[in-house]
This record gives C-alpha cells, structure tokens and sequence, in this order.
DNA sequence: TAAAAATACTCCATAGGTATTTTAT
DNA sequence: ATAAAATACCTATGGAGTATTTTTA
C-alpha cells in the first residue's frame, strides 16, 4: 500500500485532537471513527510503524508519531497554501473588468488594446464605459467601474 | 474531486519527462497513458484550470502548470524524505545489535541493561558474545559483533 | 497519414458506512 | 459497566486497463 493524503490528513486530525478521541478527529473530518480507525491502520502498516497508543479513554501519539506529527503538518499545509494560491492566481484570470473613458477614446484607442488583451486572457470579460471626462473619476470612486481612463 | 498523491505524482512526471510526451511520462509511471491521461485531467478539473498544452507532436506546461511545477516537486520530495526518515528511524528500533563482552560482564551487569533496553526496544534483539578480553577488539573488526565492552 | 492524446467501456480494488464485537478503565 | 476503538460486512465509487476514436502536424 502507499500513503495517501487522506491517511496523511487523517493522522493530523488525529494529532490535532487535543481531546485524544479517534471519534472527535472524525467528526471534524466528517468522516465516521470506523473509516479513520481504517485510515490510521492503513497508515502505520504502510509505515511498519504504531503511530498512536490507544486505550478505551484517551489516545496518545507515539514516539515516532511524535516526531511525525510537525513535518506532516508541513506538508499538508504546504500543500493547502499551493491549492489556495492557484486559486487566487486563476481568479485574476478570470472575471469582470470594467472600464471608464471617454467616447472617442472608447472608440479608438481602446477596441484594439482590448482584442490583443482579450487574446492572452480570453476569460477576462471588460465592459466598457462611455463617460464624459468630467464623470469618470466619480465613477470609478463610486465603484461602478474598476478604474477609468482620462486625457 | 479532491487532489490526490497519485495526481501530484502524474503531474510531476510530465512536466518533468524532457520528452514532453504522455506516453513517455506513463511508462515511468508504470501506468498506461490512458490512466495518465485521466489523471491530468482530474487534476486540471480539480484545480479548475488548464496545466499541459496538449498536441499530438508535443507537450508543454502552461504559465500555471510551470508555476506549479516546482512547488509539487518540493511538496513530493519533503513527503518522499519524510517516508525514507521514518525507514531510517524504524531500523533503528528493530534488528539485532551484536555485542561482545568478558564472560565476567555478560553475566553480571549486561543482564540488566539489555533487560531495560529491551523494555524500551522491543523489537531490538541483542546477541551476547563472550569473549576473552585480548579478543574482543578482533571480533568488533572482523565485524563479527557490532560493538564490545571492555574493562 | 501517422503518431499521440482523448474517450468509451469494463472490471476490480478500495473507501466509507452500519452494525457489532472487543477492550480497557 | 461503559465508553471508545476495532472489526466484519456490504455497497458504491473510482482507478486502471483495453480497445477505439479523435486530433494535429
């Protein structure tokens, strides 16, 4: 067998818990304690190793379980980090843009500067806004649009 | 769908199969490329974003795929150092330790330390060798025990 | 047109749940 | 005696393979 990262997550529940209870890492991992009793057994036999002494009433992490424990937490939070970052990076890819000018520069400079964008980034949808020169810094403190272009 | 090892893994073997090639990248793998093929895209899909240009001559990582690349091979590699540590460790709590000592020692004070340690190794089996004083130094060199005890 | 990726489909392994048994206090 | 972990068993999901189709240089 190999490790999983479900076996992974499922041993830092476990070490997180300060209750000590298979049963109470379970629920926070919305899975039932027979499914981590499963994990944690996969684990250390994948490992040749007992991770954790269990008695009835309280469970404690051992030795090797111990010294697991942070490097585990590195890892997954590692790999938390790079899953968050992906997704802010893919939200600056993707949305609404909207943007302040006046007719002729709408009308003119724009349209071209907007086709080359759209070609790298063809999830950015931009909206443009028609406005008088005098208009557009209110507009873009207002909020209606994003940020606006003036002579 | 949740990421998974197994895609972190196929990921990491593409981008770094110089080929640029699935069919190249499974048979490292020891999967078909069909199986590498599904992984990529449950990866992508979980990600929610597109990481390997894909053609039928070659393939290339995308901006987010090559941004990505390296962070998985750091998350792989702490996780593949973090298993080969545990190895280590564990062989250092089982096996057998050779030890060479005067017949004086051996049965006097070695009982009770070897009883302790075994208390706390219990898969660390021990094998006295008694052993004249002059010869205990040969017998640590000829490798026949691992260590000796000597006045 | 040929080489490579994607897909359809099938089978089996495994994950997780429920119900029950075992264990330790 | 009781509370908690382990286990037995069942089902459904998913992973990987084979065979086929699609794609593009």
């Amino acid at each position: 067998m190999n490790v999983t990262l479900r076996q992974l997550r499922a041993f830092l529940a476990l070490a997180l818990a300060r209750t000590g209870s298979f049963t109470l890492a379970a629920e926070r991992l919305y899975i039932t304690q027979s499914a981590l009793s499963g994990l944690i057994k996969e684990f250390e036999q994948t490992l040749g190793i007992r991770l954790v002494d269990r008695s009835t009433r309280r469970i404690s992490l051992t030795g090797m379980g111990q010294e697991l424990f942070p490097l585990v937490e590195k890892i997954l939070h590692d790999l938390d980090c790079l899953l968050v970052n992906v997704a802010e990076r893919k939200s600056l890819k993707t949305g609404l843009v909207r943007v302040a000018a006046p007719q002729l520069m709408a009308s003119t400079l724009l349209p071209e500067m907007i086709a080359s964008y759209h070609a790298e980034h063809p999830d950015v949808h931009i909206k443009l806004v028609d406005s008088a020169v005098e208009s557009i810094v209110s507009r873009v403190f207002s909020g209606e649009v994003d940020f606006g272009i003036g002579p």
